[in-house]
DNA sequence: AGAACAGTTCGGCCCCGACCGAACCATTCT
DNA sequence: AGAATGGTTCGGTCGGGGCCGAACTGTTCT
């Protein structure tokens, strides 16, 4: 068959056990050595250069030499959200190993996923605007209610159509197991919080780090 | 050993091939059967057998048993979430490859499924007898209301147990994954149908083919 | 009843790719 | 310079799994 769909050769540089733990170590968004991710895989460092091969091919992740070093990192955003779907399904279809998420506790509390929020405060925002109305409809299928709207406006969020994304939709988190916002929305909360000061992420993580007034700040308001 | 959810064995399911050509026909989100999805995937159709247990063992897809037909579909939104991001990671650098929608209108828009009416006029109709309060019921489990019995009556709709079938059955529908009647009633809607000259079955195909006033006095008769 | 048809299971073939030992580059340190 | 260290390439082994022919189950049609 000549639509040999991409898709398949990229699910399947993810389908091995020993690339897709070094792909999940690589999520932290830290820059890794081979030697360190041959270690994390479990396999010997020729192995595991193999493996870096092949996800350097397949575009998944990027080289960066240094003197006798190699530092392998995740290619782009769009990488990163793609693991973090995968291990939210991989989650929710109970085929949990051990504890899920980074191990990282800053991940865990907070992060970009794409373009907007995750990790525990994502998920407590999602829960407090449904649960304030600000969110309504069943499942996957979430809209801003008039009030919401009305909410949202008075903060100046951006909710402009720069894609073809729907405004809300619910995004599965890797870490908490639940759900938290994504979409037009969520893109532009994440984008008020940065403009706003209330949070920096850290060059080349996917960390949203919090300052202490800025949380506060943020809590207050979205009633978190 | 390692921790995090078992990405590797979702990503891998997706991996192959021949399943991710079975998942990208299932994304259109209408239920397709074993042999179709054989076809897709360019495999035999017990090379299609088995990989539809193990994509059902992994939770990715969900089975339905029709009579001697087996529909397929994704298991839930996360799922269709996955593979899109996916199809956008390989979009970023593979060619996209786009689906042809199903074949012949004709057979699309009406036509013989056993011995009842499917395709877009018979999910038509079954959610107008639905709507109406002819059929209640939840799920498979419908019957047909004393107010309807007395319509059909009217008409002179055959319901005489010419087999052991039950009287009202919902069937999937092939082309547009809805819902229509099967059943007894069903069998007598469409021979009262034919019997009325108000559509017409062209020699060795399954189309069912209304004329123009046909189609004018079916949706009166069923208020569709 | 038997034929036709949709799917599954079984058995065997065969290839891809994961793995590791060893040898081979390349950089840094002394 | 040689030694130590980080990575890559080569060659060979081996197991998992994709594939199909054939046989079997179950349903529908005539």
């Amino acid at each position: 068959m000549k639509d040999g769909p991409d898709i398949a050769r990229i699910a399947s540089l993810i389908g091995d056990p020993g690339r897709a733990n070094m792909l999940a170590a690589l999520m932290s968004g830290k820059a890794l050595t081979a030697g360190e991710l041959a270690r994390e895989a479990g396999v010997r460092v020729q192995t595991a250069s193999g493996h870096l091969t092949r996800l350097e091919e397949g575009g998944l992740i990027a080289r960066e030499r240094q003197g006798r070093h190699h530092y392998f990192r995740l290619a782009d955003t769009d990488v990163a959200g793609v693991l973090e779907a995968l291990m939210g399904l991989a989650a929710a279809k109970g085929q949990l190993r051990t504890r899920t998420g980074p191990r990282d506790p800053e991940l865990r509390r907070a992060r970009v996923c794409y373009n907007h929020l995750a990790g525990e405060v994502g998920v407590m925002l999602y829960d407090s605007l449904r649960a304030r109305g600000v969110l309504t409809g069943e499942g996957d299928d979430i809209v801003l209610s008039d009030a919401g709207r009305a909410e949202m406006a008075a903060l100046s969020i951006d909710l402009s159509a720069t894609s073809r994304s729907p405004e809300c939709k619910s995004c599965l988190d890797w870490s908490a197991r639940r759900s938290h916002l994504a979409g037009r929305l969520g893109r532009g909360i994440l984008d008020f919080t940065f403009a706003q000061g209330w949070a920096m992420r850290p060059e080349g993580t996917r960390i949203v780090r919090f300052t202490a007034i800025g949380e506060g700040a943020f809590r207050k308001a979205f009633q978190v």
